[in-house]
DNA sequence: CGCCCGTCGACCAAGGATGT
DNA sequence: ACATCCTTGGTCGACGGGCG
């Protein structure tokens, strides 16, 4: 499978040779105190063995794993997060246990690969130990540590989903939750449709054995409300086709899933929806609200230049889907070093549009004069 | 920090649709 | 005609977030 393409450029400090991307990602993410979790691709394909999370445990795990940063893979170490960090909305602890216990408890399948390199299958658990301090003040910390075969998977993970951590905390459903991290490692792929059987589809989203039996609840309870939730507040969107059967009743059998980038006006949009409160989000979605200010047309595009760094980091989806559309293949930090020579001091100055357009032709030019990669 | 209440997700049951 | 799956309305409990 083709994956992100190779980065030369991250520049790599020597403590941190040979880190796989996902924990060299983390390391820049800590660095620049930016609001994503790397994610290693690996989890995000996982499967549910047995049991499943809550909303509340999915957040959880991810902000235990952005707090672990880069060390998360080390052998011997023990994290602390403090109950504060954890609960995300939710005022008082007594819901944090059993969350924790619910993070002990459940197994996931991980493909992965064993020393010699050759995949593999493995059911694990995510954490080995949880330690949670009973005094009840906000301070008061929990201590945890990852399991040993999960260490080994973050280590060797080579592809990540960089989940954006407002968008994250601001999802209702979990199992909008998982789509939505299966969907921020497909977005900077060439090809972003994945196909799956509805059976593959539900372990991946951690559907519980015999909930949602048929497939009307499911996509009523299940996909519509994730697709419905993503399509508000992340920065791409979800469609899905329906794979139907031949046998009686024309059962749907596999799920066809197509992420799409946002343009830049409807990204606006998002980030606006982000800063509104929490009440009454389901009903702006629903579009049951009434509008009584009168329609100002806000002209705010894009309005940041051309990150200076390396592409990977950068918080812009749309540059990094059209280099993924139209770079033939080839490193995006590549390109852009290539785009940063030939544009000098004119990239200052572009933004929003003009840039995506500039960048664009660009990407289409660099395919022409060499070819793909 | 913990209680309490409204809202929303999970599940069930009954009737309709579709293919064998 | 039957078996299977889809659809829709309704109920119950868990969860989020305001309040004391």
């Amino acid at each position: 499978m083709k994956l992100d393409s190779d980065t030369v450029e991250i520049e790599v400090t020597s403590d941190l040779e040979g880190l796989g991307r996902t924990l060299r990602v983390a390391d820049a993410i800590r660095r620049r105190d930016l609001d994503f979790v790397s994610k290693p691709g690996e989890l995000v394909e996982s499967e549910f063995e047995t049991g499943s999370l809550s909303a509340a445990g999915r957040k959880a795990f991810a902000l235990m794993l952005r707090k672990a940063g880069p060390e998360a893979g080390e052998d011997n170490k023990t994290f602390t997060i403090t109950k504060k960090e954890l609960r995300g909305s939710h005022k008082g602890n007594e819901r944090i246990q059993p969350v924790m216990d619910e993070l002990l408890r459940v197994i996931v399948r991980i493909r992965t690969t064993t020393k010699k390199g050759k995949p593999a299958i493995m059911s694990q658990s995510l954490l080995s130990s949880c330690v949670e301090e009973i005094s009840e003040d906000g301070m008061s910390v929990v201590e945890y540590e990852f399991s040993e075969s999960f260490k080994r998977v973050i280590q060797r993970s080579d592809y990540y989903a960089r989940v954006n951590l407002g968008v994250m905390l601001a999802l209702q459903s979990r199992y909008s939750l998982t789509l939505y991290d299966l969907g921020c490692l497909i977005i900077n792929r060439q090809n972003r449709v994945v196909k799956m059987n509805v059976e593959e589809l539900r372990r991946r989203l951690g559907v519980p054995e015999g909930s949602f039996k048929n497939f009307a609840e499911f996509r009523r309870d299940v996909l519509a409300k994730s697709k419905s939730e993503i399509d508000q507040l992340a920065d791409f969107t979800v469609e899905w086709e329906e794979v139907r059967g031949s046998g009686r009743g024309r059962p749907v059998e596999a799920v066809k899933l197509t992420f799409s980038p946002k343009n830049p006006d409807e990204q606006e949009e998002t980030a606006k929806e982000l800063d509104r409160p929490k009440i009454g989000r389901r009903a702006r979605r629903d579009g049951a609200v009434e509008e009584i200010t009168a329609v100002t047309v806000s002209k705010l595009t894009g309005s940041r230049p051309f990150p200076t760094g390396s592409l990977h980091f950068c918080g812009d989806q749309h540059l990094l889907t059209i280099v993924a559309d139209f770079g033939g293949g080839w490193d995006k930090d590549l390109i852009a070093r290539a785009f940063r020579d030939k544009m000098g001091d004119r990239l200052l100055t572009l933004t929003g549009s003009a840039l995506y357009k500039a960048w664009e032709g660009f990407c289409k030019g660099f395919v022409g004069m060499r070819g793909k990669a």
